[in-house]
DNA sequence: CGGAGATTTGAGATGAGTCAATCGTGGTGG
DNA sequence: CCACCACGATTGACTCATCTCAAATCTCCG
């Protein structure tokens, strides 16, 4: 299950376009991925719990992986949601060096998993690799901001409005978007339990919001900017 | 009102024991203090709005600083409360050039103010100022995680217990602390309303947890871990 | 000591969670 | 190709936590 295999070429073109190793001078690159080895893991396979010591962190290939913390009673809450591109636990490389949250595959997914010695050693001596790590916790940094403000700001249906304007290709008129993961994750990175999802999106159905299954159809996209 | 003035003993003292500072070679030091001035603010002032140019970020060196957001309709939302010794907008360090959160005193305040463009050519050239930055994202991203994990797995009454309990120096027994701010702070930082701060201490009396003014007082700090 | 601002308290409204039952759907195997 | 099954999604009923508004009280600063 938990098999180390070879980077395929599709791996290889997402990796390169993470905003962790994109505009990696050839050497940096190569040094890298000399640090790194790719995961295939099947669904809801754990990657790591919350304490564990810290020596990788990663980058999603291909599908989702879900960031959560348990609270003593055993519920959980997520933190966030990695999709293709998006890396986790780089905010370890400078800090404790314990995981600060569990992670497990959402789907079936292929991970990059780089040694945080390593890459610490590699940034050390490469600005450009420094910089990336730099800008990676920055984007994260950010992102998460976002997740507090909505969190705190709006309610289920407005933040669920907001994730599908974020998604929309235009700016007006009507919008086709489709979900790539199930429902009940995308509650959980709204702060949701999946009952209030499925409320806040028959709530937007008088926004001219349209579900089916995976499908989101958006009558006016500028009028449900009035939510 | 807004004066710059020169680096007293005091400041400097505290703006060498930031997590940004701490550690740099004294040749870094002093390059990266010559990209810094220092700030002498009144309470209620505002330091920058979301959506402003960035071009400088802040060390907290006295008083308190407010990081908000704003709904349409004119809600705000806190972000993180920042007290001397805490930076706030290096994340826009490596990313967007616009501020994503509105920053004001929530006293009177001095404030150690950095040009982003100047400390991104020295971190560029000094490993160690590099370093500094990685480890201020990190620290920033993983304390934004508890936020998160916080409002989402837990009631107020269990964050104000856990906010006590993060600044309890014992392990149990009585214990004497006292809030560094105001109590409409304190809510803001743990996504409360104030009166909903002020229901939970009530709701921690019971708990041996007496309030007077800014004093807090424990009667067992191993029994409100219960909570 | 006075007064502005902060905090507390009460009452009511509302948003979201939980539990349970039902419905839909996609995948599997006959 | 169809029937069935398992799991995700939806809906309803209820509870609980937190917000809002308003009034009363407290506290700290000048």
């Amino acid at each position: 299950m938990n098999s180390n295999s070879k980077l395929d070429n599709r791996d290889r073109a997402v990796l390169m376009k993470t905003s962790f190793m994109q505009g990696l001078s050839t050497n940096s690159a190569i040094r890298v991925l000399s640090a790194m080895s790719v995961l295939n893991l099947p669904v809801r396979h754990s990657i790591f719990r919350e304490g564990e010591k810290a020596e990788l962190f990663y980058c999603v290939l291909s599908g989702y992986v879900r960031l959560y913390r348990l609270s003593h009673e055993g519920r959980e809450a997520d933190i966030r949601i990695c999709g293709p591109g998006d890396s986790f636990a780089e905010c370890l490389l400078y800090s404790d060096n314990a995981y600060a949250y569990n992670a497990q595959t959402a789907e079936h997914s292929a991970l990059a998993a780089f040694d945080m010695q390593m890459i610490r050693d590699i940034a050390s001596e490469e600005k450009d690799v420094a910089q990336a790590v730099m800008a990676s916790l920055s984007r994260h940094l950010l992102s998460i901001i976002d997740c507090v403000a909505n969190d705190r700001l709006f309610t289920a249906p407005q933040r669920v409005a907001n994730y599908i304007l974020a998604r929309c290709p235009v700016d007006g008129g009507p919008a086709l978007i489709r979900l790539p993961f199930q429902k009940s994750l995308l509650a959980g990175m709204l702060g949701l339990a999946p009952e209030a999802l499925s409320r806040a999106f028959s709530t937007l159905r008088k926004s001219g919001v349209t579900v089916r299954g995976r499908a989101i159809q958006v009558v006016d996209v500028a009028n449900l900017r009035n939510v």
